[in-house]
DNA sequence: GTGTTGTTGAAACGACTGTTTTAATCGATT
DNA sequence: AATCGATTAAAACAGTCGTTTCAACAACAC
């Protein structure tokens, strides 16, 4: 593998402490990336990272400067790695093309879509992608826009490009809202995957349950996306009013 | 306060050390709570609890036995509220009443569960909940069951019963989907809510935003759910297959 | 009063944390 | 061969961690 695209130039590999190409610093790399979206930033030691790259405690701030440091690069390195694969798609066409497209191919631009997202979220075997990304929902770091410009907002341009041909004059909120009916289909079985798990009483998402799940959220959606464009043209139905119910006191709930 | 609601008659309050009703452990339960939230388990000490609480480092263990007591007491207590929350709604009408309903009072049920959904996890205050369950979902603990007992099941179990009545006839197997697809879309805002916040440029969600979240969810998911009967009785649509494409090789990708 | 029981406070325990220091090692250039 | 820079190794740094110990304190039973 390595041997087949061999590393750059060594007589130039002259960086600097930081940045440089050489083996050390790769294997803290993996095995911190390994570490950080198993157990996490605060769980995770310099050591445990030093240990497992067969390295020693001192070579993390070597390479990266701190642990954090480390931290940020996993990230950098780790939606790179997204983005390359989201983008193997091509450039979508531009919008006004886009909206002449009869309906069979906006359709299958979208399923492609959901599938990447599927494939490089959900389907095992599990990359760190994923429970990195879930982690930064809980303690969002400086790696945040890191994730939402190299994974997130491109994935979603992509999507309101294609509802909004498949929703022609939507208003743009609207397609901004059917996206994320779209996503939030996807991620919930990344984000609520214990919980999935636990009820399917599997260790992961079997071959079958993945690729069924994404031909229904393509199904589910283009329902959803055709009734929001037929209600548009006919009630702006302004109900549904989120009630504030207060949560009920914490004593009376205590002893057992 | 506390002389408002007086403590259970302390003659009687001799319960051994854990699962009383001292003020401290109240104090510490409440501490814990908020950050456990905030912060999460590992980066949360417990001398930062017990300053907060106003008590001493070893209140903890005396009330709770460990930190990890701590913990999932903190979680017991937090998801006994939500599902008393959630239960505010009274029983579900049997299945085979269900069936019979007209379908304008099921979307009114379908929307009253949305909302509260929304109420609970996502709308401003928020509350420490959808924070616990996230982390919860990064590294599931002993509380993993509390969680699906006590809020999951009860309310995909309920939501299962309307959209059975709604696509009367559908297969288990669809109905779960399309659960799993409604709730996605609501946990979506909760899950992803730095993102979300981070894009929209704004603290919090203003109000407008949940209640249009509700109506929008509710709209999306009412054509998918009509979308999927309809199909169901026509093509079977057995294509869609997630490609298997492998992450790139990280060298190719490091030096900047 | 004495004794008992549940609770709190201060201090200390050993283990582990991220980081720094210092010296040794390696490879290529001069 | 000598020199220099980049890299690695071992040890120590000052803190913090969860937990334990033990003395003091309060309220009650007798």
């Amino acid at each position: 593998m390595a041997s087949a695209a061999p590393r750059p130039v060594p007589t130039v590999a002259r960086l600097g402490p930081h940045g440089d190409h050489g083996a050390t610093s790769d294997r803290l790399l993996d095995a911190a990336t390994e570490l950080f979206a198993r157990r996490g930033f605060h769980a995770t030691s310099i050591r445990d990272i030093a240990e497992r790259a067969g390295a020693n405690v001192a070579a993390g701030h070597y390479h990266y400067g701190s642990k954090k440091g480390l931290y940020l690069q996993v990230l950098r390195q780790q939606f790179a790695n997204v983005r390359s694969i989201v983008d193997r798609h091509g450039p979508l066409p531009p919008t006004r093309v886009l909206c002449r497209l009869p309906r069979r191919e906006l359709i299958a631009l979208l399923t492609r879509r959901v599938e990447t997202m599927i494939e490089v979220m959900i389907a095992p075997p599990l990359q760190p992608h994923g429970a990195l990304m879930l982690r930064e929902m809980c303690d969002p770091t400086d790696a945040m826009p890191i994730i939402v410009h190299e994974f997130i907002r491109p994935q979603m341009a992509e999507m309101a490009a294609i509802v909004a041909a498949l929703i022609p004059g939507a208003p743009a909120a609207t397609v901004q809202r059917c996206v994320r009916s779209i996503v939030g289909q996807v991620l919930f079985y990344r984000f609520a995957m214990p919980v999935m798990l636990l009820m399917l009483a599997k260790p992961s998402y079997p071959q079958r349950f993945t690729r069924e799940m994404a031909a229904h959220v393509v199904e589910f959606s283009l329902g959803g996306l055709a009734r929001v464009a037929r209600g548009r043209s006919r009630a702006p139905a302004p109900r549904a009013r989120v009630r504030r119910v207060r949560a009920p006191n914490r004593r009376s709930l205590r002893g057992r």
